[in-house]
This record gives C-alpha cells, structure tokens and sequence, in this order.
DNA sequence: TTGAAGCCTGGAGTAGGCTCCAGAGTCAAA
DNA sequence: TTTGACTCTGGAGCCTACTCCAGGCTTCAA
C-alpha cells in the first residue's frame, strides 16, 4: 500500500509516517519503479505500536530502542518488563509532582479567599518544594 | 544589587535573569555608570513571584499578564482567583490524563507477566482512551 | 487532454524555557 | 600591572514531535 494508504489505515498523518522514517522508528520500505514507498500489514502492527507505546508515555527515543527487543520475539521479555515499570515509576513522579503543585494551588487559592486583606505575591510566595534543584552558571565557581 | 548578587539571592541563574528581562517579567533595572544592571529589593521579591507561579504551573507568557494585576493590588483579585481555579482544572485534567496512562502501563504489564506467550505488541494495543474515567487514590474532589 | 490528487525531497518553522557562546568592557585584589 | 571574576550584547542552539512549504514528478478519472 502507499503511504497515504498506511496514513489511512493507522489514523497518522502522512508527514508524520515521512518524519517516523526519517527517526528509524519504521524500516524504509521498498519502493515502487515510481519512487513512491510501499507498506505492508507490518507495517501497520509497527506504527499501531509506536502509537500505543506513545500512550503508555515512550518518547520515541525510547521506543527506537525498544523496537529491535520486540522483533527478537521472548528474548528481551525481561528488559521490556524493567522499561515498562521504569515507565510506571516515571509516571508516578509526575503525578506526584502534580499532586504537590494541586496543593499548592489549593493553598495559595484559599489563602487568597480566606484573607481578602492579604497581598497575593506574599500568599504565593511560601510552597512545598520538590526538592528543587537550581544550577547557577560559574558564580563564586572555581 | 548587581545582577550576579541578584542571582545569588533568588537561586536563579544569570542568563535566566536577562532572558526574564528580555520577556517583560522584569522590569528593565537601572544601569550603573558602567552599563551593569542595577537591581533593588522589589527585584528579588519579583523574581521570587515568577518561580513561585511557575511552581503553581503557569507559564511565563501566563505570569507576563497576571504581574499588571497584581501591581494594581486588590483590583484584579477576582482575576487572580480564576486564573488559580483554571489552572487548578487543568493540573487536575493532567493527573487525570497520567493516571490513565498509568492504569494502561499496568494492564500491559500485567498481560505480559501473566501470560508469558502473548506477543508484547499485542499486549500493548488495546488502550484505555483519554474519554475514559479512572478513580484511583480518591484524589479528586470533583 | 486536462486537472486534481497524491507522491517525492530537503529544509524551515513551532512552542517553552532556558543555556551557551563570542568578543569585548569593567572592576577589585595581589 | 596583571589576573581573573564579573558584566555587557546579540544571537545561536537545545529538546520533542511533528507540521508545513516549495518545487517538481506521477497517477487517475472525466
């Protein structure tokens, strides 16, 4: 099928198929006399993938890497297990992070509705922090 | 205070103190004789605002249009309410985005732990969809 | 035959928030 | 006087995942 057939049938733009190709994120296909790429249904599965892995949060670094484990079929089971819980942990951190920016979201808001009175830099001025690390260029260094 | 002391002061690099004047968060200091910016107590104060409504989630280009409100002090807190409550939806619309990633990333997990034969392409493709409500934590007091 | 639609390539642009660089001037201590 | 830390400006680069464009070729239906 063309790209414009495989851009159907995976709901991705045909840019987008051009641009996962230009990333190694899908073998060239081969190409017609015209010059014009041509996919197969595996292609399909392998961009249904990169998709569904986008969804699980893989940037498409992640899951260049990823892609060689799969087509060795069981064997790297157990590495694509750690990335998948590496990815869980990630997603939890944010969350978590998240969370903490709710809060003090929540607490600055009430602090402003509670007490009319109270200048709204000093009431967003206190927060939790994430344990915020702020690199600062060459001062005092050396 | 020179802009390195300035630095000093609030935990924030140099360059991004100038990248801060250059988009309108800061007021342009006065200069010294020598052409070196020159920068008071309130400059500490705001700049402090700034990384304190980046934590609260806003964008600079956000803070750029809420530092003439509260310039204006109580005038504007009305504003200043909704613009936290906004930001208080969609801080929650991305937990909510993540946790279904997450509930994703654990199904898919789970399928590939509990059956060792399923292929891991397949384990991935059938996705929970952002539409789809998912309560975990009792997080949310909607 | 004509025109529209689709395909090709290479390259530029986008957002957001910095970060780094070159090249030059300034300042204070040794 | 020299050294090194600090400051200045303008501009480029980084990161991610596309998206769009120009200019030109191919295909297909009317």
């Amino acid at each position: 099928m063309k790209i414009g057939e495989l851009a159907s049938a995976t709901n991705v733009s045909v840019d987008t198929l051009r641009y996962y190709e230009k990333q190694r994120l899908l073998q060239p296909a081969t190409r017609a006399d015209n010059g014009y790429r041509s996919f197969g249904e595996s292609h399909v599965a392998r961009v249904l993938f990169i998709r569904s892995a986008q969804a699980l949060g893989f940037s498409l670094a992640q899951i260049v890497e990823i892609i060689p484990r799969l087509a060795a079929g069981n064997f790297g089971r157990r590495e694509i297990e750690q990335q998948l819980s590496a990815k869980l942990a990630e997603i939890d951190a944010q969350i978590e992070k998240l969370e903490i920016v709710r809060v003090n979201l929540l607490n600055t808001f009430n602090a402003l509705t509670c007490d009319p009175g109270l200048p709204v830099s000093s009431a967003a001025v206190t927060l939790k922090q994430p344990g915020a690390r702020v690199r600062i260029k060459g001062l005092h260094a050396k």
